[in-house]
DNA sequence: CATGAATGAGGCTTCATTCAT
DNA sequence: AATGAATGAAGCCTCATTCAT
């Protein structure tokens, strides 16, 4: 109602991005026309183009704006470092695993997008890192036994990933127990 | 050049298959054009449609005759029960990543066609079955520690698929050695 | 110049339908192309997709809004009852003829269109109808002598008709006169 | 079976009309594909052009060929002339009502083949010419009337082909009984 | 800011026709 | 004589994008 111009543009920007990532996850973005897109924002095409110079610069905005690694991140700043590491670590790969769900339209953008291939690969490895950093920081501490954590971290990222994105999620605690089994 | 007219129906139709997975996997389905596909295959358009009903029918195709759990299945037709469990699943799991390797436009094509969600999710289902009904039959028979063997599946399976596809290759023996160290 | 919006896309489209119109006459529905259309209309094709959903669209809009037996309706309806029954029909007659002769068009795509046989087999019925009711009205009236109504009616509307589709006109009053001899 | 040369070429042309008039009444010259065509025939679309040099051409044959004006003039030829004009003037047009149903397909064709204008208005001409000399023949005899004979010729016509045309026949000697009232 | 009419390029598909076999 | 694989030219239609209002 009340907003100033620059808070109304600001708004309409974040309207039609959501609009935009509903509709390319769904159809993905080559599926996708501008007049969806528009329609779901309740909104004519022409006026994404005051927005966006174009559809793939939508994309684009997606993939970078709304990629979900910064989450993460922040979820890893807070100190989580006095509990056992196998609690910990089935909270991080939760943690993640609630960012897929509750990102499931923007992994099938990620998933989809035929030219965000390189976005993907380093969410993927940025992911990865992630875990894998952790798991070296308790293996050092001691809290968990020497082993592969460039590969754990891998399985670990790969098997939430991939049973999310294709609808068969998994008991996480389980996947954690399988690896480390003499420690919970 | 002496083919008799059968025989080139057969191969020419091979030809724009393998045409349209190169030409898909690069471009994504939505991507590539009918025209790209018989650019590639060094034909004109028209002549795809005396082989194929539509675009649409090109992919269901390549979904249907090129998926390759056919060949991971042949695999396991083959005995390999009188070596140690270990040894085994490594060679399977790696039998599975070449497959993925040799089949990478496949599998870009699985992965990016929207509409082909349902035979992508089938893949992913038997191979964690295929990979499942080895891990159940090897702890049955006590080469294998008593574990949950859906979850070791879906891992393993995860694990190899996603790293493949993103281009981050692993190490499977190393993989197999995370899963079961005692046992190597 | 000056139009509103929506005059603007009430004019578009009715200028639509008339180079349509003309151009389906002159070549028939299949044989001219969306193309003709819309160069007729000096516009470009995609346009024409704003107006109308289909090229077939276009027909049937022609066939169910440009029909001209509304106007034949129209005619009947005012009284005509106080002359003599062959004056007024020689009158209805030329009517129906000058119609068909103004919408000459309309009646080429009535015959072309391989699919519209049922808009134009009503209108044969309807217009024969027309032609009958005035008929039995006037030997009712004892305006003229008792006859075959039903297949006057057809004898004249079909001689009018196929005369004008074939460009060979006729004297629709001595076309009357042979009918009713004694009555002029 | 022991067809010489010449003779299988013949049958075979007559075979390729046969299926093509078929099918272009019943899709409309435009609507019907060459491959439509052959289908009909029971043989391969490549073969046409060994009896006709395009499309167009077997059109051409069709309308030049098939016209069924021939046959007309041939009744004419036999002798009729002993009976009361209305009998042999029903006869006639009972005629030439079966004729166009047994040529429904050629109407068709006729009235739906664009450029074939020229042919259906010589049909329409020699037709009324046909039945207009009959009646002035008759009328010279004292058979008939004085009266209008070209408009009769052409009013005669008219109502039989265009009931005929759409599925509308009507009871000749009605027809005939409406113009002729007191021959009868 | 917002609309939606209009464009132009290009996509999928069909089809008359040719030609090697 | 007959086939049917292959072509090339269109045809219908969609859609990202622009622009006058």
């Amino acid at each position: 109602m009340s907003r100033t111009r620059s808070e109304q543009a600001v708004w309409r920007r974040e309207q039609l991005l959501d609009a935009a990532l509903r509709v390319f996850a769904d159809k993905g973005v080559d599926g996708a026309t501008v007049k969806d897109v528009a329609q779901a924002a309740d909104v004519t095409p022409g006026l994404l183009y005051r927005y966006f110079a174009s559809k793939e610069a939508m994309v684009e905005t997606l993939l970078s704006e709304r990629g979900f690694l910064p989450r993460l991140l922040e979820w890893r700043a807070q100190g989580h470092d006095t509990r056992p590491a196998t609690e910990v670590l089935t909270e991080l790969l939760e943690a993640f695993d609630r960012l897929l769900a509750d990102n499931a339209e923007l992994m099938a953008l990620f998933f989809s997008a035929a030219q965000a291939r390189a976005p993907l690969a380093t969410m993927v490895n940025e992911g990865q890192r992630l875990i894998g950093d952790f798991l070296r920081d308790r293996v050092d501490a001691g809290d968990l036994r020497p082993h592969d954590t460039v590969m754990a971290a891998k399985t670990l990222f790969a098997t939430v990933a991939i049973n999310r994105r294709f609808g068969t999620p998994i008991d996480i605690a389980a996947l954690v127990g399988l690896l480390y089994p003499e420690e919970g």
